[in-house]
DNA sequence: ATTATTTTTAACTTTTTAGTTAAACTTATT
DNA sequence: AATAAGTTTAACTAAAAAGTTAAAAATAAT
C-alpha cells in the first residue's frame, strides 16, 4: 500500500528524471515518461497532477544534488592543494556518474532565471571566504588568491570540471576522431585540472 | 523585388535566430518568430516551408560563426603567450556580443549529436598541432605542452572562455548578490584567464 | 496602365500533446 | 469475504501549435 505507493512514485520520478534530463522540459513528453516508468498516462497524472509539478520536483532534486557537492569540500581537514585535488576527484567523479546534468541544468536555468534565486540562497560566498581565510591564513600568502579574484578563481574551477560534460557531445566527437576515448580523457582530467589550477595560483 | 525578398528573408532569419537562441528548438513558436519579424505566419511559411528548415538554417550559421573564431588564432604572427592573450580577448569579446550562443549551441548539440559530425569536419587537430610545433619549436620547451596533453589544454582554454556564458544565469545571479557586475567580471576575465593559462603551462 | 510579385487577412485543417473520465480489473487490508 | 486502494483500459476533451488555403490588398516591374 504505502510501500507500493513509494515504489511506483519512485519509478515515475526516476523515469521523469531520465526523460527530462535527456529532452529538457519542452522536449519531454508525458507519454514518454509513462512508458519509461512502465505505467500508463492516467496513473502518471494520478501521482503528479501536471507536467509542471513533476518537472519542478525533478529539477529541485537535481539542482540540490549538484550544488551540495561544492560546499562541504572546504570543511575537510586538508591543505589547500589537497582540497583542490579532492574537489576535482569528487566532482568530476560525480559528473562521470551523471554526465548529462550540467547541460540540463545550465539550459533550464538560462531559460527560467527565476529558479536561480532559490539556489543561490544556499550559497554564501562571504562565509566561504571567511572559512578559507581562517583555515589557510598562512598558506594563502603562497597563492595568488585575494578576495577580489575569488569569483574568477571559483568560476575557473567550476569551468574546468563542468565544461567537459556540458560540451560532451562536441568533445567526445573530437576525441573519437583522434582515436582517444572520452572516458579516459575524463579520468586523466581529474589530475590534470587540479595540477593546472594549483600551478596557476601558485606565486 | 529581389531586393525586397532579401530584406524580408533576412528579417525572418534574424527574428528566427533571436527566438531560437532564446527558447531553443522545442520552445520556439513559429507565431512568435513571425511576430518578431513583423510579418504573419503565412508569409513565414512562404519563405521557409517548415520549422525544421528554418531551424537548420539558423543553427548552421551560428555554429559556423562560433567555431570559425577558434581556428585563425594560430596563424597570427605572435608568440605563444601573445596568442593566448589574443584568443581570450577576441573570443570573450565575441561572446560578450553574443552571450546566449554557448548555452544554445551546447544544448542543441547534446540533444542532436548527429549535427556534430558536420562541425567536426572543419576542425583538424593534427594540422593544428603541426602548426603549433612549427611556429613555436623553441618556445614549446618552456611550456608543459605535449601532444598527449593538447586535448586537455584546448578544452581547458575553451572552458575558461565559454563556461561563464554557458552558466551566465547562475554566475550573474551570484555576482549580483555580491554587489559585483557580470559585465565587469567578464571584462576582467579576458586578462585573468590568459594569465591563468600561461601560468599553468609554464614550466 | 497593366501585369507580376509580395504581403496580409482570416479562417481553416491537422497534428500533437496535456490532461480527464468512468468503468473494469487487480492487488493488498481488514 | 468484503472493502479499499492501486492500476489499467480506452475513449475522450481541450488546448496549443504547425502548417494550409484562397481571396483581397499592397507594392514593384514592365
Amino acid at each position: 500500500m504505502t510501500e507500493n505507493d513509494k515504489q511506483t512514485e519512485e519509478k515515475i520520478f526516476e523515469a521523469a528524471t531520465d526523460v527530462f534530463v535527456e529532452k529538457g522540459m519542452d522536449g519531454a513528453r508525458m507519454q514518454d515518461i509513462a512508458n519509461h516508468a512502465g505505467i500508463n498516462k492516467a496513473l502518471l497524472h494520478y501521482y503528479y497532477r501536471t507536467k509542471d509539478h513533476l518537472f519542478n520536483a525533478v529539477f529541485e532534486k537535481i539542482a540540490g544534488q549538484l550544488f551540495k557537492k561544492f560546499a562541504p569540500v572546504l570543511d575537510e581537514n586538508l591543505s589547500l592543494e589537497e582540497k583542490i585535488r579532492f574537489f576535482f576527484r569528487e566532482h568530476i567523479g560525480f559528473l562521470q556518474r551523471n554526465p548529462r546534468l550540467p547541460s540540463f541544468l545550465l539550459n533550464e536555468l538560462n531559460r527560467n532565471p527565476e529558479r536561480i534565486k532559490k539556489l543561490i540562497q544556499s550559497i554564501d560566498i562571504n562565509k566561504l571566504w571567511a572559512t578559507l581565510e581562517k583555515q589557510h591564513k598562512e598558506e594563502l600568502v603562497k597563492y595568488n588568491i585575494t578576495r577580489e579574484t575569488i569569483p574568477q578563481l571559483m568560476t575557473s574551477i567550476a569551468a574546468l570540471s563542468v565544461f567537459p560534460f556540458a560540451a560532451k557531445a562536441i568533445i567526445s566527437g573530437i576525441m573519437e576522431k583522434l582515436g582517444y576515448d572520452f572516458d579516459e580523457y575524463i579520468e586523466v582530467r581529474k589530475k590534470y585540472a587540479a595540477d593546472f589550477v594549483i600551478k596557476a595560483i601558485t606565486k
